[in-house]
DNA sequence: TGGAAGTCGTTCAGATTTGAACATCACCTT
DNA sequence: AAGGTGATGTTCAAATCTGAACGACTTCCA
Protein backbone atom coordinates (compact mmCIF):
# COMPACT_ATOMS: atom_id res chain seq x y z
CA UNK A 1 0.00 0.00 0.00
CA UNK A 2 3.03 2.38 0.43
CA UNK A 3 2.85 2.61 -3.58
CA UNK A 4 -0.77 3.78 -3.05
CA UNK A 5 0.16 6.25 -0.73
CA UNK A 6 2.53 7.94 -2.31
CA UNK A 7 0.55 7.98 -5.84
CA UNK A 8 -2.19 9.40 -4.15
CA UNK A 9 -0.32 11.82 -2.44
CA UNK A 10 1.61 13.29 -5.65
CA UNK A 11 -1.53 12.93 -7.87
CA UNK A 12 -3.04 15.61 -4.87
CA UNK A 13 0.15 17.59 -4.92
CA UNK A 14 0.61 17.80 -8.78
CA UNK A 15 -2.66 18.75 -8.47
CA UNK A 16 -2.36 21.52 -6.37
CA UNK A 17 0.38 22.58 -8.41
CA UNK A 18 -0.43 22.97 -11.46
CA UNK A 19 -3.97 24.74 -10.47
CA UNK A 20 -2.07 27.57 -8.68
CA UNK A 21 0.07 27.63 -11.72
CA UNK A 22 -2.78 27.89 -14.36
CA UNK A 23 -5.07 30.11 -12.11
CA UNK A 24 -1.42 32.61 -11.66
CA UNK A 25 -0.41 32.48 -15.19
CA UNK A 26 -4.32 32.31 -17.09
CA UNK A 27 -6.83 32.51 -14.49
CA UNK A 28 -7.98 29.04 -15.97
CA UNK A 29 -8.84 26.10 -13.58
CA UNK A 30 -7.33 23.00 -14.39
CA UNK A 31 -10.31 21.26 -15.93
CA UNK A 32 -10.80 23.97 -18.13
CA UNK A 33 -7.16 23.70 -19.26
CA UNK A 34 -8.15 19.76 -19.87
CA UNK A 35 -10.94 20.27 -21.87
CA UNK A 36 -9.27 23.14 -24.23
CA UNK A 37 -6.40 21.09 -24.98
CA UNK A 38 -8.42 18.30 -25.70
CA UNK A 39 -10.23 20.44 -28.15
CA UNK A 40 -7.46 21.72 -29.72
CA UNK A 41 -6.36 18.06 -30.71
CA UNK A 42 -9.64 17.01 -32.23
CA UNK A 43 -10.50 17.28 -35.44
CA UNK A 44 -12.50 20.39 -36.22
CA UNK A 45 -11.63 21.59 -32.52
CA UNK A 46 -14.84 19.95 -31.71
CA UNK A 47 -16.43 17.55 -29.55
CA UNK A 48 -19.63 16.10 -28.25
CA UNK A 49 -20.40 16.96 -24.72
CA UNK A 50 -20.80 13.64 -23.02
CA UNK A 51 -16.94 11.98 -25.33
CA UNK A 52 -15.43 15.31 -24.10
CA UNK A 53 -16.83 14.26 -20.50
CA UNK A 54 -15.59 11.05 -20.77
CA UNK A 55 -11.99 12.40 -22.45
CA UNK A 56 -11.35 14.41 -19.35
CA UNK A 57 -12.94 12.51 -16.64
CA UNK A 58 -15.68 14.84 -15.51
CA UNK A 59 -19.23 14.21 -14.89
CA UNK A 60 -21.82 15.48 -17.44
CA UNK A 61 -23.00 17.81 -15.22
CA UNK A 62 -19.79 19.29 -14.31
CA UNK A 63 -18.64 19.28 -18.01
CA UNK A 64 -21.91 21.52 -18.71
CA UNK A 65 -20.71 23.92 -15.72
CA UNK A 66 -17.19 24.31 -17.24
CA UNK A 67 -18.36 24.70 -20.91
CA UNK A 68 -20.72 27.59 -19.43
CA UNK A 69 -18.25 28.91 -17.92
CA UNK A 70 -15.56 28.57 -20.64
CA UNK A 71 -18.16 30.31 -22.94
CA UNK A 72 -18.82 33.37 -21.02
CA UNK A 73 -15.10 33.84 -21.21
CA UNK A 74 -15.46 33.36 -25.20
CA UNK A 75 -12.68 30.55 -25.17
CA UNK A 76 -15.13 27.76 -26.19
CA UNK A 77 -18.72 28.22 -28.63
CA UNK A 78 -21.66 25.81 -28.04
CA UNK A 79 -23.34 24.71 -31.59
CA UNK A 80 -25.70 22.15 -32.11
CA UNK A 81 -24.91 18.59 -33.69
CA UNK A 82 -26.38 18.22 -37.07
CA UNK A 83 -26.45 14.32 -36.86
CA UNK A 84 -27.99 14.86 -34.04
CA UNK A 85 -30.65 17.06 -32.60
CA UNK A 86 -29.93 16.06 -29.19
CA UNK A 87 -26.67 16.67 -29.50
CA UNK A 88 -24.20 19.84 -28.45
CA UNK A 89 -21.01 20.35 -29.81
CA UNK A 90 -18.46 22.33 -27.64
CA UNK A 91 -16.09 24.26 -30.34
CA UNK A 92 -12.76 26.07 -29.50
CA UNK A 93 -12.95 29.60 -30.61
CA UNK A 94 -10.01 31.39 -31.93
CA UNK A 95 -9.56 33.49 -28.79
CA UNK A 96 -9.75 29.54 -27.04
CA UNK A 97 -6.57 28.08 -29.02
CA UNK A 98 -4.78 31.40 -28.75
CA UNK A 99 -5.33 31.29 -24.69
CA UNK A 100 -4.40 27.79 -24.85
CA UNK A 101 -1.05 28.33 -26.97
CA UNK A 102 -0.01 31.08 -24.52
CA UNK A 103 -0.83 28.87 -21.28
CA UNK A 104 0.38 25.35 -22.48
CA UNK A 105 3.86 25.82 -22.24
CA UNK A 106 4.04 26.44 -18.87
CA UNK A 107 1.64 24.23 -17.68
CA UNK A 108 3.55 21.33 -19.53
CA UNK A 109 6.60 23.06 -17.71
CA UNK A 110 5.19 22.34 -14.00
CA UNK A 111 4.57 18.74 -15.05
CA UNK A 112 8.15 18.10 -16.42
CA UNK A 113 9.23 19.83 -13.25
CA UNK A 114 7.63 18.25 -10.87
CA UNK A 115 7.00 14.83 -12.38
CA UNK A 116 8.52 13.44 -15.90
CA UNK A 117 12.21 15.22 -15.37
CA UNK A 118 12.68 13.49 -11.97
CA UNK A 119 12.06 10.27 -13.28
CA UNK A 120 14.68 7.68 -14.88
CA UNK A 121 13.96 6.23 -18.23
CA UNK A 122 13.17 3.20 -16.73
CA UNK A 123 10.67 5.02 -14.53
CA UNK A 124 8.96 6.78 -16.96
CA UNK A 125 8.55 3.55 -19.31
CA UNK A 126 7.65 1.30 -16.62
CA UNK A 127 4.96 4.03 -15.52
CA UNK A 128 3.76 4.76 -18.84
CA UNK A 129 2.38 1.46 -19.54
CA UNK A 130 1.33 0.91 -16.19
CA UNK A 131 -0.87 4.15 -16.31
CA UNK A 132 -2.32 3.31 -19.86
CA UNK A 133 -3.02 -0.12 -19.16
CA UNK A 134 -4.69 0.91 -16.18
CA UNK A 135 -6.92 3.22 -17.65
CA UNK A 136 -7.87 1.07 -20.09
CA UNK A 137 -9.09 -1.57 -17.78
CA UNK A 138 -10.65 1.49 -15.61
CA UNK A 139 -12.48 2.67 -18.60
CA UNK A 140 -13.14 -0.93 -19.40
CA UNK A 141 -15.55 -1.63 -16.66
CA UNK A 142 -17.39 1.47 -16.95
CA UNK B 1 2.87 13.82 -22.44
CA UNK B 2 1.42 10.81 -23.20
CA UNK B 3 2.71 9.45 -19.72
CA UNK B 4 0.74 12.48 -17.92
CA UNK B 5 -2.19 11.74 -19.49
CA UNK B 6 -2.23 8.33 -18.79
CA UNK B 7 -1.08 9.52 -15.30
CA UNK B 8 -4.01 11.75 -14.88
CA UNK B 9 -6.59 10.30 -16.47
CA UNK B 10 -5.73 6.88 -14.21
CA UNK B 11 -5.56 8.97 -11.24
CA UNK B 12 -9.40 10.55 -11.62
CA UNK B 13 -11.01 7.63 -12.80
CA UNK B 14 -9.59 5.56 -9.85
CA UNK B 15 -10.51 8.41 -7.49
CA UNK B 16 -14.01 7.65 -9.02
CA UNK B 17 -14.07 4.34 -8.73
CA UNK B 18 -12.91 4.50 -4.83
CA UNK B 19 -15.43 7.03 -4.13
CA UNK B 20 -18.26 5.28 -5.28
CA UNK B 21 -17.18 2.05 -3.59
CA UNK B 22 -16.34 3.86 -0.12
CA UNK B 23 -19.92 5.75 -0.21
CA UNK B 24 -21.87 2.41 -1.57
CA UNK B 25 -20.37 0.19 1.40
CA UNK B 26 -19.99 2.98 4.49
CA UNK B 27 -21.54 6.41 3.03
CA UNK B 28 -17.37 7.48 3.70
CA UNK B 29 -16.02 9.98 1.30
CA UNK B 30 -12.30 9.03 0.02
CA UNK B 31 -11.08 12.68 2.01
CA UNK B 32 -13.45 10.98 5.00
CA UNK B 33 -11.42 7.82 4.75
CA UNK B 34 -8.41 8.94 4.19
CA UNK B 35 -8.18 10.51 7.48
CA UNK B 36 -9.59 7.93 9.35
CA UNK B 37 -6.80 5.63 7.80
CA UNK B 38 -4.05 8.33 8.90
CA UNK B 39 -5.72 8.87 12.57
CA UNK B 40 -5.61 4.77 13.00
CA UNK B 41 -1.65 4.91 12.19
CA UNK B 42 -1.26 7.88 14.63
CA UNK B 43 0.27 7.66 18.00
CA UNK B 44 -2.57 7.55 20.23
CA UNK B 45 -4.64 7.49 17.15
CA UNK B 46 -4.76 11.67 17.27
CA UNK B 47 -2.90 13.88 15.40
CA UNK B 48 -2.89 17.94 15.27
CA UNK B 49 -5.19 19.16 12.55
CA UNK B 50 -2.22 20.97 10.81
CA UNK B 51 -0.03 17.76 10.73
CA UNK B 52 -3.04 16.02 9.04
CA UNK B 53 -3.68 18.27 6.98
CA UNK B 54 -0.32 17.89 5.12
CA UNK B 55 -0.74 14.22 5.55
CA UNK B 56 -3.71 14.12 3.62
CA UNK B 57 -2.83 16.65 1.06
CA UNK B 58 -5.99 19.08 2.04
CA UNK B 59 -6.38 22.81 2.85
CA UNK B 60 -6.79 23.81 6.49
CA UNK B 61 -10.39 24.68 5.79
CA UNK B 62 -11.26 21.43 3.91
CA UNK B 63 -9.61 19.39 7.02
CA UNK B 64 -11.79 21.58 9.71
CA UNK B 65 -15.25 20.50 7.38
CA UNK B 66 -14.23 16.82 7.24
CA UNK B 67 -13.37 16.62 10.77
CA UNK B 68 -16.73 18.36 11.78
CA UNK B 69 -18.71 15.73 9.53
CA UNK B 70 -17.15 12.77 10.79
CA UNK B 71 -17.68 14.40 14.59
CA UNK B 72 -21.58 14.36 13.74
CA UNK B 73 -20.89 10.75 12.86
CA UNK B 74 -19.12 10.37 16.06
CA UNK B 75 -16.34 8.32 14.13
CA UNK B 76 -13.76 11.53 15.26
CA UNK B 77 -13.81 13.82 18.21
CA UNK B 78 -11.63 16.98 19.05
CA UNK B 79 -9.59 17.71 21.94
CA UNK B 80 -7.75 20.72 22.93
CA UNK B 81 -3.57 19.81 22.61
CA UNK B 82 -2.23 20.60 25.78
CA UNK B 83 1.41 21.22 24.62
CA UNK B 84 -0.15 24.62 22.73
CA UNK B 85 -3.55 26.18 23.49
CA UNK B 86 -4.30 26.98 19.79
CA UNK B 87 -4.03 23.31 18.73
CA UNK B 88 -6.80 20.98 18.33
CA UNK B 89 -6.34 17.31 18.09
CA UNK B 90 -8.07 14.80 15.99
CA UNK B 91 -9.00 11.55 17.81
CA UNK B 92 -10.48 8.75 16.28
CA UNK B 93 -13.29 7.37 18.37
CA UNK B 94 -13.66 3.94 19.41
CA UNK B 95 -16.82 3.55 16.79
CA UNK B 96 -13.99 5.37 14.40
CA UNK B 97 -11.55 2.47 14.43
CA UNK B 98 -14.25 0.10 13.91
CA UNK B 99 -15.91 1.66 10.72
CA UNK B 100 -12.52 1.35 9.54
CA UNK B 101 -11.67 -1.82 10.13
CA UNK B 102 -15.43 -3.06 8.89
CA UNK B 103 -14.17 -0.69 5.47
CA UNK B 104 -10.82 -1.02 4.73
CA UNK B 105 -10.78 -4.45 3.16
CA UNK B 106 -13.08 -3.53 0.77
CA UNK B 107 -11.34 -0.15 0.17
CA UNK B 108 -7.99 -2.13 -0.35
CA UNK B 109 -9.61 -4.72 -2.11
CA UNK B 110 -10.52 -2.22 -5.13
CA UNK B 111 -6.93 -0.57 -5.13
CA UNK B 112 -5.47 -3.92 -6.07
CA UNK B 113 -8.19 -4.89 -8.50
CA UNK B 114 -8.00 -1.80 -10.55
CA UNK B 115 -4.41 -0.17 -10.06
CA UNK B 116 -1.79 -3.01 -7.63
CA UNK B 117 -2.93 -6.30 -8.90
CA UNK B 118 -2.42 -4.80 -12.80
CA UNK B 119 1.05 -3.99 -12.76
CA UNK B 120 4.01 -6.21 -13.01
CA UNK B 121 6.70 -6.32 -10.54
CA UNK B 122 9.11 -4.11 -12.09
CA UNK B 123 6.50 -1.80 -12.90
CA UNK B 124 4.87 -1.74 -9.45
CA UNK B 125 8.58 -1.30 -8.48
CA UNK B 126 9.57 1.27 -10.23
CA UNK B 127 6.57 3.20 -10.05
CA UNK B 128 6.55 3.26 -6.37
CA UNK B 129 9.92 4.47 -6.03
CA UNK B 130 9.12 7.00 -8.85
CA UNK B 131 6.00 8.28 -6.55
CA UNK B 132 8.36 8.55 -3.62
CA UNK B 133 10.68 10.71 -5.30
CA UNK B 134 8.13 13.15 -6.75
CA UNK B 135 6.10 13.57 -3.42
CA UNK B 136 9.22 14.16 -1.74
CA UNK B 137 10.60 16.84 -4.40
CA UNK B 138 6.52 18.76 -4.06
CA UNK B 139 6.48 18.43 -0.66
CA UNK B 140 9.98 20.23 -0.19
CA UNK B 141 9.06 22.76 -2.55
CA UNK B 142 6.47 24.09 -0.15
C1' DT C 1 9.57 41.72 29.91
C1' DG C 2 7.30 43.66 25.52
C1' DG C 3 5.87 43.43 21.64
C1' DA C 4 6.52 41.91 16.50
C1' DA C 5 6.01 38.29 13.71
C1' DG C 6 4.48 33.85 12.83
C1' DT C 7 1.35 29.74 13.60
C1' DC C 8 -3.10 27.62 14.63
C1' DG C 9 -7.72 26.46 13.51
C1' DT C 10 -12.06 28.51 12.20
C1' DT C 11 -15.19 31.17 9.54
C1' DC C 12 -17.26 33.03 5.57
C1' DA C 13 -18.58 33.80 0.76
C1' DG C 14 -18.02 32.20 -3.59
C1' DA C 15 -16.89 28.59 -6.85
C1' DT C 16 -17.24 23.89 -8.19
C1' DT C 17 -18.86 19.10 -8.05
C1' DT C 18 -22.22 15.45 -7.40
C1' DG C 19 -26.22 12.69 -8.38
C1' DA C 20 -30.88 12.46 -9.38
C1' DA C 21 -34.63 14.13 -12.04
C1' DC C 22 -36.04 15.83 -16.24
C1' DA C 23 -37.34 16.98 -21.20
C1' DT C 24 -35.89 16.05 -25.69
C1' DC C 25 -34.71 13.31 -29.28
C1' DA C 26 -32.80 8.80 -31.75
C1' DC C 27 -33.13 4.04 -32.63
C1' DC C 28 -35.24 -0.38 -32.92
C1' DT C 29 -38.75 -3.73 -32.82
C1' DT C 30 -43.12 -4.99 -34.38
C1' DA D 1 -45.68 3.79 -38.53
C1' DA D 2 -46.14 3.67 -33.29
C1' DG D 3 -44.32 2.83 -29.00
C1' DG D 4 -40.75 1.42 -25.93
C1' DT D 5 -36.04 1.86 -24.76
C1' DG D 6 -32.00 4.31 -24.43
C1' DA D 7 -29.04 8.27 -25.09
C1' DT D 8 -28.23 13.34 -24.72
C1' DG D 9 -27.50 17.56 -22.30
C1' DT D 10 -29.41 20.55 -18.76
C1' DT D 11 -31.19 21.77 -14.32
C1' DC D 12 -31.55 21.81 -9.44
C1' DA D 13 -30.42 21.24 -4.52
C1' DA D 14 -27.12 19.65 -1.61
C1' DA D 15 -22.37 18.72 -0.51
C1' DT D 16 -17.69 20.03 -0.78
C1' DC D 17 -13.65 22.80 -1.74
C1' DT D 18 -11.01 27.20 -2.09
C1' DG D 19 -8.73 31.27 -0.45
C1' DA D 20 -8.77 35.22 2.22
C1' DA D 21 -9.75 37.25 6.58
C1' DC D 22 -9.91 36.67 11.35
C1' DG D 23 -9.05 36.07 16.53
C1' DA D 24 -6.34 33.48 19.63
C1' DC D 25 -2.12 31.93 20.95
C1' DT D 26 3.39 31.11 20.67
C1' DT D 27 7.81 32.19 19.91
C1' DC D 28 11.59 34.85 19.50
C1' DC D 29 14.48 38.72 19.87
C1' DA D 30 15.71 43.11 21.78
Amino acid sequence: MAAWRAFLSTSHLLERRIEEQLKASAGLTHPQYEILARLAEAPGRQMRMTELAKGVVASKSALTYQITQLEKAGLVERATCPSDDRGVLAVLTEAGARCLARVAPGHVEVVRAYLIDRLTREELHAMTSAMLRTEQALRATA
